[in-house]
DNA sequence: TTGCTCCTCACGTCACGTGAGGTGGC
DNA sequence: TTGCTCCTCACGTCACGTGAGGTGGC
């Protein structure tokens, strides 16, 4: 009843210094249930050190695309099964297929990475461009390879006078037209 | 004036079926100006084809966690440059920084599904627990190793009556006190 | 005692989701 | 012509962020 002091349990900046995340962050996450505390007499909060772990587990799963719902029902999967052999297998279950959603996951950002990298080593290439060329001539420089990343396509080579999409034509159209009124369209 | 069939344009639903993303994504994207749409007659959107790469793209750099403002600067940079030169330097360090967050995040996810993976072993084991056990008993557990994934830890061994961390207690009392009065904290 | 941190409202925001009610197009 | 898709409001939601104004604690 008196002996209130942190002790053991950690302070909200703990939380932060040990999570990476912002006190608000931490807060709401305690409202919605997610993380427990007890309070000084002050008011401030205190964590107990496990909290941190759960703090830093539910961030991983928040990376990976969790809503803060489907957090709190794997959290709470065996305390509201009927009984172990149930909660055993719904976790295996939740578990597998997040297992398999992190892979295509990964995969996704695994070729984004490659493709940036591509258009990083393009762009090296651009850097030593002997002509103050236009998107639209690049798009024909015999310096770069046929196939380009879609990152390089989309960053470097598309049109910077993307128009509305107004007329039904070939993009190729817009290459050689259209370059006098150049707004860089903010 | 009169030639506002599909034809080479891609319709909506062209759009969700080579992105995976729902309609009302597409359309908040071309609202936001991400995506560039004509309208037929009728007031239906056709996307040139190319804009599916961009949606794409951006697909990608979401699933990165940039933010639709974040893209839509990465997108404009070459048109918004005072020259190439400028733009090239520009996108250059924002793609090497990206890679780098990249390689982060990819970390992250990879831990987590390492982890998740040891979680769905131990779950094997306990699925042949030859007891009915609690908890509680389970973190004695001598069919355990002595380090667990912190998912496994988390999800399988947490104590299911987590009260408000009220006092400043070690957790390991909490295996063997207030096992009375238990409810499954909903 | 000072300064930094913590607290609670209360409102804002980002990236969509969800109906409601009506129209286009093969 | 039927059915499926598309359209635009308008309001809701999730996971926080952002001040405003005040208090705790080493």
């Amino acid at each position: 009843m008196a002996s209130k002091r942190a002790g053991t349990n950690l302070t909200l900046k703990d939380m932060i210094q040990g999570s990476g995340c912002t006190p608000r962050t931490v807060r709401y996450y305690e409202r919605q249930g997610l993380l427990q505390a007890s309070r000084t007499a002050g008011g401030h909060r205190l964590f107990p050190p496990a909290e941190l772990d759960r703090l830093n587990f539910i961030i991983s799963l928040r990376e990976a695309g969790w809503s803060l719902d489907e957090i709190t029902a794997l959290l709470s999967i065996r305390a509201r099964a009927p009984d172990d052999r149930d909660a055993c297998i719904e976790l295996d279950h939740v578990v597998t297929t997040q297992i398999e959603r992190l892979e295509q996951k990964i995969h996704i950002l695994t070729k984004l990475q490659e493709d940036l990298r591509g258009t990083k080593r393009l762009l090296a290439v651009c850097a030593t461009c002997p002509e103050r060329a236009e998107p639209a001539t690049c798009q024909t420089c015999e310096r770069l390879p046929e196939q380009q990343p879609s990152g390089f396509r989309l960053t470097w080579l598309a049109d910077p006078n993307r128009k509305p999409a107004a007329f039904d034509e070939p993009a190729a159209d817009l290459a050689d037209a259209d370059l006098g009124d150049s707004e860089p369209s903010l």
